[in-house]
RNA sequence: GGGGGAAUUCCCGAGUGGCCAAAGGGGACAGACUGUAAAUCUGCUGGCAAUGCCUUCGGUGGUUCGAAUCCACCUUCCCCCA
């Protein structure tokens, strides 16, 4: 195994990814890459925990404020830009530090993935096929699927409007089915040899506490008033960056459509469950240095043990 | 003091004699994930030596071949009249 050229601080919300890349930065002579699908949003600062003033005068930082709130982004345009900061990075001898909780985007960019029909689609393939399965259900459109790819078929459920689409979609625009498009991608060498640390709590109720007191924290921060300067500059609710937590149900709060109360529970149960869902993601990659905290976050131990774990790897 | 109503599995809430371990929803738990991913989708949710057995529908007792469902009493809560 050749050494790293990245080092990876992944892991659930709320369990000090920011912090300990930092760290690692300052010892290592790094420079932090942002691998979060909501903190690449404008003026989206106390509700995606984005790194502070502070901190990014410390260490510099890239993939934070890329795209206005308005802008429908995306992971290959994530995988395209981020993957320029890493070369520019390398390319000047320093470390790209990827730090972040978005699952798809770190494993994209590492395997330097591509996404099929990218400069074919307008819109329109999808917007007609959205329109069908809303109106001839699942089932037939799974059928349909089914005819050129019964592989991808298989493995979808008729429920899966988002996949069953996009599988069709991508057919229809490139004439490769998604499954031939996947098992050409997979069998690509990864872009980046990487070094991966994961972060979580030993205990979930730590974590799951963790979260609530931070969701509190941000609302005393001004979360509200974020959410509401962001829908007074016309942002649309439909728009990708008001489905992140927190800024979704505090606009309907706002909209009058739930209390405040009512609005910070669901932050908290929103966020306890995408932690999970980011658990799931990352549990299945192998190979990475997890760091368990027990109750309290300990950076000066994690630095150590990280500094151990990439020495062992060739990193010094 | 009198009259009426309600108590169901973690929560809400169906169920009014067998097809009920008990609909549905929520939550929890688990999983998936190749152009929206903080999104989206799926599974599962009393216990066990498990094609069956045990415990459970406020409590106790009863009717019945058989009860969450019927009867009596008790407890708690709600509403109305005082």
């Amino acid at each position: 195994m050749s050494s790293p050229q990245i080092v990876v601080v992944a892991g659930p919300t709320a369990t000090g990814k920011t912090a300990l890349g930092i760290l690692l930065a300052q010892r290592y002579g790094g420079e932090i890459v942002s691998a979060d699908s909501m903190q690449i949003y404008r003026r989206m600062d106390v509700g995606t925990a984005k790194a502070t003033p502070q901190e990014r005068a410390a260490v510099r930082h890239h993939m934070l404020d890329v795209a206005e709130p308005w802008e429908n982004y995306s992971v290959s345009r994530y995988v395209e830009e981020a993957s320029r900061c890493c070369e520019d990075i390398l390319r000047r001898g320093k470390l790209p530090i990827l730090v972040g909780g978005t699952g798809l985007y770190i494993d994209s960019l590492l395997s330097g993935r591509d996404f099929a029909g990218r400069e074919e689609g307008d819109g329109k393939v999808r917007e007609e096929l959205c329109a069908r399965y809303d109106a001839e259900g699942g089932e037939a459109l799974l059928r349909e699927l089914a005819s050129f790819d019964p592989e991808r078929a298989a493995k979808l459920h008729p429920g899966d409007r988002r996949r069953i689409v996009r599988a069709i979609e991508i057919y229809r625009l490139t004439g490769e089915t998604i499954s031939a498009h996947d098992r050409r991608t997979q069998a690509l060498p990864p872009r980046y040899e990487s070094a991966r640390i994961h972060l979580n709590y030993r205990e979930r109720a730590d974590l799951y506490a963790r979260i609530d007191a931070r969701v509190d924290a941000m609302v005393k921060n001004g979360l509200f008033d974020e959410v509401a300067s962001l829908l007074g500059e016309g942002v649309s609710p439909a728009c990708t960056a008001m489905q992140a937590i927190g800024y979704k149900e505090a606009a309907a709060a706002l909209r009058g459509e739930t209390s405040r109360p009512e609005a910070i529970d669901a932050i908290k149960q929103n966020s306890r469950r995408y932690a999970k869902r980011q658990l799931t993601w990352f549990s299945r990659t192998e190979g990475a240095l997890n760091i368990l905290w027990d109750g309290a976050p300990d950076f000066e131990k994690a630095l150590r043990v990280s500094t151990e774990f990439l020495a062992s790897r060739g990193l010094s």
